[in-house]
DNA sequence: AATGAATGAGTCTTCATTCAT
DNA sequence: AATGAATGAAGACTCATTCAT
């Protein structure tokens, strides 16, 4: 599958990535051109296609590196002697981080997305994880008794996968302005909230210092 | 400001605008040349020129055209007789009703507001109008003392915000299969439940049928 | 041959001449398109073409209109009792000054002139009459005695020619620096001494206050 | 600065500014598109963008090439042994035959140098360096008191400059019909003669067989 | 492997001129 | 006569991709 190069050409392909994932983050997608990427990374313009197809396929690659480094931060989840809602706030707290750590690329992948089908659906599974995720704690939660069984659970995921991620969305690509505290306690107490979880003499989600009154 | 046509002016600048949203609604912003518009509009190519300064500038009427039909959809409220719930049902049946008739138009916006900044702000814009609406109910009811006082309300009128308006666009932009009855009702639900509205005797919100288990 | 209007017609053919002489002036031929014309004139787009075939065919009439006010300047001759240097020092100011008064039309005939033939033509034939009066002139005094046999009239002639009105266009059209009066004691003088004609008694040729020494 | 090139793209740039030199003689600047241009040389349009920003640009190294070669030519200058009069003759023939070998070209700058400002510059900067050499020979002459000490120095070295090469653009450009020896012969004598120069025993200056009487 | 020159398809845009009213 | 909308030919320019060294 994968071309094999040597050493001197294995370097070369990752220079061209590290620059290519510098280009897009500056200029975006539309407006970078194959040779930003190649004077980036101080190679000729035909070296290009020495390792890749076209542009999509270099945003590929800067893409799946991208997600690699995500996946792993949401995977970093607390033990089962938790309570929901501190596991809640801890996932929260660990979307919200790798989201504002690679906000520029997250931004980057949208923005592909609505241009091209496969990048479209790369997003879309990455969203589908995560709202898998939801799906089956709520699944679980609501066996347990300890949260409204009247949600469709696969409704109610899709709607907490929005919440989070849209703020997120709205607040690091589209520059409004919030805390970074404020908004995991706030989204973790209305994610509980939202599925009628009782909040119990559970004080793990006490406010960090409130907006002014 | 806007140059004045004749009668038979107006006429083509409409014939314009429709096969534009036509077009676009088909190929996407970047697909589509002004070409494929004027021939849609079975107009000679420099005719377009009489009336837009460019593809941008017929987009934006386009939209216009859209945000006007999406605003007034959205200013259909409930009286004050109406209980919170079933205010809060009404307004997210509004909204996703309005979104589904013009999903087309929503999914385009997304897409041209990630290339050009023009129309990042006009979409920016109708979102933050969305959520200064929230903002103010929950600062009303939490003076009323009928929701959690702790949340800051512009966090969570944000979280309400992309909540619904995020399912929304992956329901009717990629296609995730959902239910409109049911998502009304659970996005409805979910929202009073995330502001710790209590939910008393108030039996307006009762799931219209779940889903299969 | 020339097309009649009514008065009503040939009213509104003398607005757009009137606004193409504005426009020319202002933007030069190349940079004015009809649309400026009949902006300018207060008429509709449409109306330019029943009183002109082309942007050439008016600016013929502006041309022609400006030609007229050329020669009736540079007929005003002294009578046969002026002496010689009189003469000379009498057509050049009157050159200078119609020159002066028209400039903008000059340089613009003499830009037009390189991009079109017919205008070429027209520019060369006030240029050979200019050229023509020198010569008439030369072979006279020649006659007479009292210039310099041994050159040939015709290239004396250009020569002359060539001096002022060359002078005139670095001066009035290049804007290099110069003051009337002084122009036209230099150039009398010169074109009186090139041509190995006696100084004599003669005062009328006195300079009018010198250039700083 | 100027980007550099391979040999190859060398020989590819010098045959589009070779072709550019043909293509503008023959069409003039307006009516030469780039695509005449990348046919005469034999490449494809595109190629075309990699050497030069736009038709300006290449006409700029057209005219630079020239220049070159115009100032070669009028820095032949006899030495100081010669009598101001054969000095005079000299540099009326050096200038008249680079104005010969380059007239094409000298038109195109003239009839550019009306479109574009910066060309507009070029040639002021040629004219205006030929009008200071003979600024400077006058002061020189007239402080040695051997010509006309009335005449403000520079008019009358704007009006030789203009007496010289305005005859020779009516000449080669213009098609005027004239013969070069007697035509050095008439400039350098009404050059001298104009300025007052004595023509003493003086006989370097006879004229080369005058016209049909 | 690396280089950088060569290519040409694909669009936008202008504007003189024509046409229908 | 006047209007102004409609037309479409013409050319500039970009840039991903191919090719020859």
């Amino acid at each position: 599958m994968g071309k094999v190069f040597t050493v001197r050409g294995e370097r070369t392909r990752q220079r061209l990535i590290d620059a290519a994932t510098v280009v897009f983050a500056r200029q975006g997608f539309l407006d970078t051109k194959i040779t930003d990427i190649t004077a980036e990374a101080g190679s000729a313009n035909g070296s290009f296609y020495n390792y890749f197809e076209s542009k999509e396929g270099i945003f590929r690659e800067v893409i799946l590196r991208i997600n690699d480094q995500m996946r792993g931060a949401l995977n970093d989840r607390l033990g089962p002697e938790a309570t929901p809602r501190e596991r809640i706030e801890h996932a929260t707290r660990q979307y919200v981080r790798a989201y504002r750590a690679n906000s520029r690329m997250v931004v980057l992948l949208e923005q592909v997305s609505s241009i091209t089908d496969e990048f479209r659906d790369m997003r879309l599974e990455t969203r589908r994880r995560y709202r898998g995720r939801n799906e089956r704690a709520i699944r679980r939660w609501q066996a347990e008794g300890i949260v409204d069984t009247e949600l469709p659970p696969r409704y109610a995921a899709e709607a907490l996968a929005s919440m989070v991620s849209n703020f997120c969305y709205m607040w690091l690509a589209m520059d409004e302005d919030y805390e970074e505290d404020l908004v995991v306690f706030t989204l973790s107490r209305m994610w509980a909230n939202s599925l009628g979880m009782d909040l119990g003499s559970d004080t793990s989600n006490a406010p960090p210092g409130n907006e002014t009154a």
